[in-house]
DNA sequence: TATTGTTATACTCTATAACTATA
DNA sequence: TATAGTTATAGAGTATAACAATA
C-alpha cells in the first residue's frame, strides 16, 4: 500500500480536479452551442491564431496526424474551414479558416472565456497570486514568453 | 466584436488551460499504464470508493446511461469489475471492483497523485493559499465537506 | 405508469498500417 | 529514401430511441 499524499496536497488535487472537470465541461457546452464537438472546436481556434499544416494541427492536440483528416474534412464540410496549397512544399496543406469559421471561432472565445465568471469571485490582487503559484506550479517562466510558433514542447490549448 | 477579458485574467485562464491539458495527460497515461482507457479508469476509481448502480455511474460521469453497460462490460471481461444484484431492488445492478480491480484501481490512484511532482515544487504555505484561492474561484465551501455519498451535484471525478 | 438496465444504431475520436504524391 | 497527407480498418466513447424486467 503507497503512501497516500499529505492530506494538504490531496485537498489541491481535489481542487484541480474539480477545476479540471468544470473546465471540460463548460468547453464542450461552448462546442455545443455551435454544433462542434470539442476536437472541432479546438482545430478551429487553433486555425483562427494562424492556418497550419495538418501535421502541426496533429501535434497541437497530441493525436495522430490521420485524425486530423476527419476532424478537419468535416469543419470544411461546414464550410467553417478551407485546405490550401502551401507554394513552398506542394505536400504540404494549409487549414484556414472561412470567414465564416473566423466568427465563429471568435464567438467560441467569448462562450469561452473560462473563469470569467469563476474568476470574477477574485479580486485583482487574487489573480496575481493565483497566476504567480500557477506559474511556479507548472514551472513556466513567469516572464513574457512569446515565439510560441516553433517551441516544441508549447503549451497544448484544451 | 466581444471586448477580451483583461490581460491579467487572460493569463490565468492560460494557465488553467495548461493545468487541465497536463492533469490530461497525466490521467491518460497513468490509464494506460494499466491498459485502460480514461473512462475505465474514472469507472474503476469510482467503484472502489464504493459500489454504485449502473444509473449513478452514468450521474457521477456525466453521461448517458447505456454508455455505462459497454464501459462496465469491458471493465467486467477482464476481471476487474463485477454485477451484483441489489437486494432491495431487483432492477438494479451494482457494480463493484474484485479483488483484483481494487489492487488495479490503488496502483491507479498512486501514479494519479497529479501534481505530487508539480505541487512539491510548492511550499505548505503556497499550497493552502493556492487551496483558500482555488476554494473561492470554485465557490467551494472552505469547510470539510463529506457526506459525499448523497450531494446531487459533487465534484465529478476526471 | 415509471424506472433500471440493456440493446440497436449512428456518429465522432483515436491509433495503426498501408497508400499517393511530392521532396 | 524520407515526408505530408490520405485512406482503410478497428476499437472505444457518446447520444438517441426502443425494449424487457421490475417497481
Amino acid at each position: 500500500m503507497t503512501p497516500r499524499a499529505d492530506p494538504l496536497t490531496c485537498e489541491v488535487v481535489d481542487l484541480i480536479g474539480t477545476v479540471v472537470a468544470r473546465y471540460h465541461e463548460e468547453y464542450e457546452h461552448a462546442a455545443a452551442e455551435h454544433s462542434l464537438t470539442g476536437a472541432q472546436a479546438r482545430v478551429l481556434r487553433l486555425l483562427a491564431v494562424e492556418p497550419l499544416p495538418m501535421r502541426r494541427i496533429a501535434q497541437r492536440l497530441k493525436c495522430e496526424p490521420s485524425n486530423i483528416t476527419g476532424i478537419v474534412d468535416r469543419l470544411e464540410s461546414r464550410g467553417l474551414v478551407e485546405r490550401h496549397p502551401d507554394a513552398a512544399d506542394r505536400r504540404v496543406k494549409l487549414a484556414a479558416p472561412t470567414t465564416e469559421g473566423a466568427h465563429t471561432a471568435e464567438r467560441l472565445r467569448t462562450s469561452l472565456d473560462f473563469a470569467r465568471e469563476p474568476l470574477g469571485r477574485l479580486t485583482a490582487v487574487e489573480r496575481t497570486l493565483l497566476k504567480e503559484l500557477l506559474q511556479r506550479m507548472l514551472g513556466v517562466a513567469p516572464e513574457g514568453d512569446d515565439a510560441e510558433a516553433d517551441r516544441p514542447e508549447g503549451p497544448t490549448p484544451i
